[in-house]
DNA sequence: TTGAAAGCGCTAACAG
DNA sequence: CTGTTAGCGCTTTCAA
């Protein structure tokens, strides 16, 4: 093992100046009295010494640390990696460190993270769950340690903590009916083969907007697998095999929309007029494709200040309270419909 | 601030057990010696009473955390966020905990993310450095304080540590030669305004190549700007515009390969009959496109895997030496060349 | 305003 | 094989 070498404690720069360790802690911190004289001097040697506080003991001392647990199924999807990226900015600006965990979408490591998080002492946690948790039981452990949490766009089905959610129903809602606006009657409706909540609420304003606009539900229009490009390049060929075919297609992901457009274009059939399409998440990479994809986006730059307020307000006033915030999704209208 | 309620500690398992704490923790790590029966029974009762080991007082007490700190200008562009989520998943496997931190491409912010790392005692970090990191005088706290690092795609230019590189200069040098070997005379060379010696190195292989092949190298064919898809698409505009225009483009992104293909589209120039493209990173979003676009591969899984072998080797073994590995890159061919 | 004392939870070193 | 002792660097509490 490697050992330290030049470390620098207060006692260190106590010593240099003659004065108790005690005073030179209350002055780096700012806390209690200490003349402005003292402090100043202390300062000033602290940082010719090149002093840098012990968090590792810091965080001891005070029974928690000033990290924050993020908590993701997977980091590369654009959704989760732009989250990530902006919380991680405004944590650092608020002088908190950020550990990020994943979960790869398996309820069984999620379990593992949320208990080694205990052994951190970690400030806080933000999570979005695997598509298979349901319960909120392995965030127990969480609570009775008085470390808060809240959950972002997928929270557990039955929770009472707090969470930063999507309106998932109004998002396919609005798409589907701005398909049928644009004179679509046969609107196909294409997810993941996961389980989570968020889906099925997408499917139930699938389901909705139809009804709404007086037209029928037909299961064949609604199929699912997979999670990328080439299962929407699949499905958009199930889908274009049927005898009575879809003139129109909501994806739950853009990756999906993308793969439905690549199917459409490579079978010639043009995007938007016989088949038109529409995703969700608002990737970048949907500007990439052609004709550009129109997409469900729901704001990440208010869910990341959502959830971090929520968990700096529970942080700061040590109660653990129950709120959820709805971010209500917007349609971004770009070739494809 | 919210206090612990349930905190079991080794003293509550020894007390429960009638016997001394440090046996507790003896026994718990699997070290010294410990009657087998004895380690049993503390095993069991100490999973019976939700014993937690307190990471924080662990790693002050041992001088050292579990942590591995990633340090990237920013989380968002495949390529990092790719290379964060793989180094996560073997770091995780390992027993170790990752910290993220973003530079956002500010040399003074990665000056500050590297002090504090020093307060945590990270067992060791995989940096990236900034678009202008040169020096890697800041880097110099954590050899002081024996904590080792390892530098992966983007490296100061001098520096004795280690380091997991790409050969960006074969890369180029190779994609220029196949556009050549296609048929193509007048190859463009589109970059970042990014100073880093990444971008220069493709610059030379670009240009030997060219020179390997009897080419001249015309300056006009040469511009940069920019970071992303719109960037491509206006450099593509300004290359178009010449009197002598390329009928291949070399890109250092995918993102601005893509861009320039939507220029060329957009103008009725077909690709790759008129105008070959190839970018940089194998980016996902390079599939999404029409044609898709021929990249250069980086193999991040061996980038991964080379920098984390690296990184554990220094920190077994308790020396700071210095070793390169360069990772040889691949031509990914697929329709727009 | 400053100092002295005590202890957070854990582990290394030594003793029995 | 097990117990005792001591201390990591810091901060809180109490006393001066």
């Amino acid at each position: 093992m490697i050992e330290s070498k030049n470390t620098v404690t207060i006692k260190d720069v106590a010593r240099e100046l003659g004065i108790h360790h005690v005073t030179v802690s209350r002055a780096l911190r700012n806390t209690g009295s200490v003349k402005k004289e003292t402090r100043d001097q202390i300062k000033k040697k602290a940082n010719e010494l090149g002093y840098k506080p012990n968090r590792l003991a810091q965080n001891f001392r005070n029974k928690r640390s000033n990290v924050l647990a993020v908590v993701v199924p997977d980091l590369r999807p654009y959704f989760f990696s732009k989250f990530v990226s902006d919380f991680m900015e405004i944590a650092q600006e608020a002088g908190y460190s950020v550990m990020i965990f994943q979960s790869s979408e398996k309820a069984s490591v999620e379990k593992e993270i949320i208990d080694s998080l205990i052994g951190y002492r970690v400030a806080g946690v933000i999570a979005s769950v695997t598509k298979d948790t349901v319960q909120e039981s392995h965030f127990d452990v969480l609570k009775s340690e008085g470390i808060p949490y809240v959950f972002f766009d997928r929270a557990p089905e039955k929770t009472e903590a707090s969470q930063v959610l999507v309106n998932n129903f109004q998002g396919a809602y609005d798409a589907v009916n701005a398909m049928i606006k644009s004179g679509k009657k046969e609107i196909a409706y294409i997810s993941t083969h996961y389980q989570h909540k968020i889906f099925r609420d997408r499917l139930e304003g699938y389901k909705e907007a139809l009804k709404d606009n007086g037209l029928t539900y037909r299961e064949e229009l609604v199929v699912k697998g997979g999670f990328f490009m080439k299962d929407g390049f699949v499905q958009a060929e199930r889908l274009m095999a049927l005898e009575k075919k879809p003139d129109g297609i909501l994806a739950v992901r853009d990756e999906i929309g993308i793969g439905v457009i690549k199917y459409l274009k490579k079978t010639d059939v043009s995007v938007p007029e016989d088949v038109a399409v529409i995703g969700f998440d608002n990737d970048p990479m949907g500007v990439a494709c052609e004709p550009e994809l129109t997409t469900v986006e729901q704001s990440i730059p208010l869910m990341v200040e959502s959830s971090f307020d929520l968990l700096l307000g529970q942080i700061k006033n040590a109660k653990l309270n129950f709120e959820k915030k709805v971010i209500e999704p917007k349609i971004i209208f770009r070739g494809s419909i």
